[in-house]
RNA sequence: UGGGGAAUAGUGUAACGGUAGCACAACUGACUCUGGAUCAGUUAGUCCAGGUUCGAAUCCUGGUUCCCCAGCCA
């Protein structure tokens, strides 16, 4: 996207409030010019839609100022983090089409120079070595409205703190010990700035340094330094992160080194589905889904097993906005965007998810013809194909009512349709189980001068149905897929109930016996088609050889479903 | 009850003292060999109360509501 785009078409401005202050940023010359920001994930999970949008952001505002955008992983907590993380967080940003090129860092590496920092801080009698346990820190922290008080350490020399420190690095203490903490105000109304712990002693294995520490830095002190070291000129957070910045502030100034600026914006929520690892884990964990990448997952793997491109998670998290209100985006407007990239470049192809079976009683036997049918009626581009026809077909169980309620147009005893791309056909018999009652069989006329689709004689049908050939179709596994949750705000639960009683009961249907046209034979593991009035499905990796299996992507809008619920409820 | 933030149609977002606009959703209608797509239209908004101003979503004062912070997580 060029930046031209990326403005305001009535303004001419920039899109949201930080490349406001980018695009002045340049104007006035504060960094000379330059651009520098960075996505900075913890390497301890899988990236989601909202983590999209972060680095969405990161890297859509080095790109439209000409800037470049480091990917780095903040690895600080080595009880948490692992290196499969790591792969899998690089293939989603990039599945997104973003490149961080040669700059791939790690917060890990800096832990020397992060000590360093830290001696000299302690060296300037801004930071000390508490003895006082994990407990007794937090008693004295105070609360949102009392101050805290003094560590009876404070008042340690500035050489007593360094040989501490230098021990506590040597592995002279065992875990939970000693921290070290920076001297600011016990009283400060920020709570952050109660002298926060900037080391911990930890005799844990890291998975890229391995045994080299035995303390490791809290964020709050490592990441400012992180942007600092990196000359990262705009360091965008989320809101939580407002709070942490004068303490940012004070290191940096203490250090006299480069100093970012931070820039904070709102996540967003999305309705019926969760974006927490709060929430996500445990549906993974007690199996309410089948792992992270399950297509009802908001997680990219998800989303991409589901057959979400990255343009429409992008045009998605483009008209999202970047704002500071904690907003809660209607999915609808994800599910738009989907359907009108999916539109443009799906090919359609005609599947029939609950079969019945049609015969054509005057259609010869043993004739087969092959009906030309258009593969995109978006792009021309995309030609043609010959869809088999014959006298045993099936269409969509749907498509027939034996008694037609108002308004609808599709098959009935004595009603006449199109079958696309065929003939027209008209009901002639209704063949249903004796002891269900159920509709097993249709039996229907076709007029042969139909072929195609058009009447010569210029009659008109009401609909048009789809259709595959007995004889030709494969059969194929099919998931439905719905909203995970019934509610728009699933944590929506009254005092003391589980939030996931919201949970939608019907998020999965498997339809195990589908029928598709044979071009669909060998279709590879993500590709994505249309099925003619059905939806967007694409092939699932758990497809073999033999038997193909789809989910879902998307369901096509569907009026006459809104036709019949109006219908219902006015009844 | 401390500190830091935020409030514009149902939802999201624009306006930078000068006609409150756009998108999604909803609803009409047109068209259609997908009840798809497309096209046209309708409904609907500045948190509240004062003030400044010829003129306020925007500036000022006071209030209301919501979010974040008391990890040796990030």
């Amino acid at each position: 996207m060029s930046s031209e785009e990326r403005k305001n078409a009535e303004s001419g401005r920039p899109t949201d409030f930080i490349r406001d202050v980018v695009a002045e940023d340049m104007r006035t010359g504060k960094w000379g010019g330059r651009v520098l920001t960075r996505f900075p994930p913890e390497p301890n999970g899988y990236m989601h839609i909202g983590h999209a949008k972060a680095f969405g952001l990161n890297f859509g505002v080095a790109e439209d100022f000409g800037g470049r955008c480091h990917l780095r992983f903040d690895d600080t907590d080595p009880t948490k983090e692992e290196a499969q993380y790591v792969e899998a967080i690089q293939e989603d940003i990039r599945w997104m089409g973003f490149d961080w090129g040669e700059h791939l860092y790690f917060a890990s590496d800096y832990f020397q120079q992060m000590y360093e920092y830290a001696v000299q801080l302690i060296r300037q009698g801004k930071a000390y070595v508490d003895d006082q346990t994990a407990e007794e820190i937090r008693q004295t922290r105070g609360t949102l409205t009392r101050p805290g008080r003094d560590s009876p350490y404070r008042g340690r020399g500035v050489e007593e703190n360094l040989d501490l420190f230098r021990r506590m690095k040597e592995g002279e203490f065992g875990d939970g010990s000693r921290v070290l903490r920076a001297k600011i105000d016990m009283a400060h109304p920020n709570l952050n700035m109660r002298d926060p712990v900037m080391y911990r002693i930890l005799h844990a294995h890291h998975y890229r340094q391995g045994d080299t520490w035995c303390m490791y830095p809290m964020y709050d002190w490592a990441h400012g330094l992180e942007d600092s070291i990196e000359g990262v000129t705009h360091s965008l957070c989320s809101l939580e992160f407002e709070n942490h910045r004068p303490l940012y502030d004070w290191f940096l100034d203490q250090l006299g080194v480069h100093h970012p600026q931070q820039i904070e914006f709102a996540r967003f929520n999305l309705t019926h589905t969760v974006m927490s690892k709060r929430f996500l884990r445990p549906l993974v964990e007690q199996d309410y889904v089948r792992g992270w990448d399950d297509p009802r997952m908001p997680t990219l793997r998800g989303m991409r097993r589901r057959g979400y491109t990255p343009e429409a998670i992008r045009e998605f998290l483009k008209r999202v906005g970047v704002a500071k209100f904690i907003s809660t985006v209607d999915i609808a407007l994800l599910e738009h965007c989907l359907r009108q990239d999916l539109n443009k470049r799906c090919p359609r192809v005609m599947a029939v998810l609950r079969p019945l079976r049609v015969v054509i009683d005057n259609y010869p036997e043993d004739k087969v013809e092959q009906m030309e049918a258009v593969n995109n009626p978006e792009d021309a581009g995309m030609g043609t194909r010959q869809v088999p026809f014959s006298r045993v077909l099936y269409i969509e169980q749907e498509d027939f009512r034996e008694e037609p309620p108002k308004k609808f147009y599709r098959l009935a005893p004595g009603r006449e349709v199109r079958l696309r791309y065929a003939y027209f056909v008209t009901c002639v018999d209704v063949v249903k189980d004796e002891r269900t009652g159920e509709v097993v069989e249709l039996h229907c006329t076709y007029d042969p001068a139909t072929r195609g689709g058009d009447a010569p004689d210029g009659r008109k049908v009401k609909s048009t149905l789809h259709w595959v050939s007995a004889a030709h179709a494969l059969e194929a596994e099919v998931r439905l897929y719905d909203h995970l949750f019934t509610k728009e705000d699933p944590a929506d639960v009254p005092e003391g109930e589980d939030w996931k009683a919201n949970l939608n009961p019907n998020s999965l249907e498997v339809l195990p016996s589908c029928r598709v046209e044979p071009s669909l034979a060998g279709a590879a593991a993500g590709s994505r088609y249309q099925f003619e009035r059905l939806g967007y499905f694409c092939v699932d990796p758990d497809s073999t050889a033999g038997r193909l299996v789809f989910n879902r992507t998307l369901s096509l809008r569907d009026s006459w479903a809104r036709i019949e619920l109006a219908q219902k409820q006015n009844r």
